[in-house]
DNA sequence: ACCGACATGTAAGCTGTTACATGATTCC
DNA sequence: GGAATCATGTAACAGCTTACATGTCGGT
């Protein structure tokens, strides 16, 4: 349950309810989960139960109660160590790799085709990355300075690892074509 | 059922026991899955309930007869038109992010020591990674120069990540030192 | 008339993990 | 004696996803 941390992270900033969590959640590519009802009312109702965050509704006019959520202080101490948990290694599951160790099978045009595909689909991605970053439309607590830099470098990151994989996946187009084929021939 | 895709295509590189795929999935971090049991013994039975494989039993004198599973016509067949597929992009789950985003908590001193331990982490990666390569114990089928092409290319992908993620880090830690705090005071 | 935003929640299911269970053989 | 390799398989559960269920309000 890794996103309980990220649930209590937002809280850390500010009071929110389970539909301001999800669009939190969903802000960000940092935040990888889908941002799900079921994965964020159900934590909320176990943090709850945990002692980590208090809840109080709030009777609305013309929409539904708000159920907003406060963290506690056991929730920052929890929190907080967890931050200073040791670090884990970033887990990356690249589907198109596995495509790309079973291509031999296709022939040059079937797979450079694929290969112009995966490099259209990174380079929308990143266009789109970009894009929020130009329009400065990215979340940014930014209570200080500090958090204003980390915020940013956090973004720079998602960036620059699609920008390494638009890289490679051009450098592997380009290498292939100077290596000979089954047949004897080059590319084509 | 992902996996089942990793599996057709080294059946259709060689027929494999499930143990000889666990050892297959474990070994290149393209195959990203743990290689539990359970889910390649299980996979294996579903595969060849939709007949893409075949099992033969081989009794051994030492050890435990062998269930040897070969790909089928019909598999490779499956398995050529999911390579052909839209490929999709990579899916990055750091939880360092996280604990970074909420990382405004910690005094610089324990932000760095955390920064650095994350540091310390991939450049062990890394270099685990690059002796690999460097003493060539590296799965890679090569039935043809264009296929062992790939297969280098698969495995500097995985370098080039960590590779990026170091000159990230390295990046933030540096450029954090320039960046005042909420006491005004620079660093430390 | 329909769609999206607002707001809460539940049901069912898929994927993948760790750990268990068994048992011979080989190496240190 | 203990650990690792060979080899099969199962049980329990954690994590996360899609889809469902309900209802008001405001815009096109």
């Amino acid at each position: 349950m890794d996103i309980k941390y990220a649930i209590l992270g937002f809280l850390s900033w500010q009071p929110c309810t389970g539909y301001d969590l999800k669009k939190l959640v969903t802000s960000s590519p940092a935040f990888y989960w889908s941002g799900n009802n079921n994965q964020i009312y159900t934590t909320l109702v176990k943090l709850h139960k945990e002692g980590l965050v208090t809840d109080r509704m709030q009777p609305q006019e013309r929409y539904p109660a708000r159920r907003i959520y406060t963290v506690t202080e056991a929730g920052l101490a929890e929190l907080r160590g967890w931050v200073l948990s040791e670090p884990e290694l970033p887990q990356y599951r690249a589907m198109f790799l596995v495509q790309l160790a079973w291509a031999d099978a296709l022939s040059a045009g079937e797979l450079d085709g694929l290969l112009a595909k995966y490099e259209e689909e990174i380079k929308l991605q990143l266009r789109m990355l970009r894009e929020r970053e130009r329009r400065g439309i990215n979340l940014n607590p930014a209570r200080n300075p500090r958090e204003k830099y980390i915020w940013t470098m956090i973004d720079e990151n998602h960036i620059g690892r699609y920008a390494y994989e638009l890289e490679w996946v051009r450098r592997l187009r380009d290498g292939i074509k100077n290596v000979p084929q089954a047949n004897g021939k080059k590319g084509e």
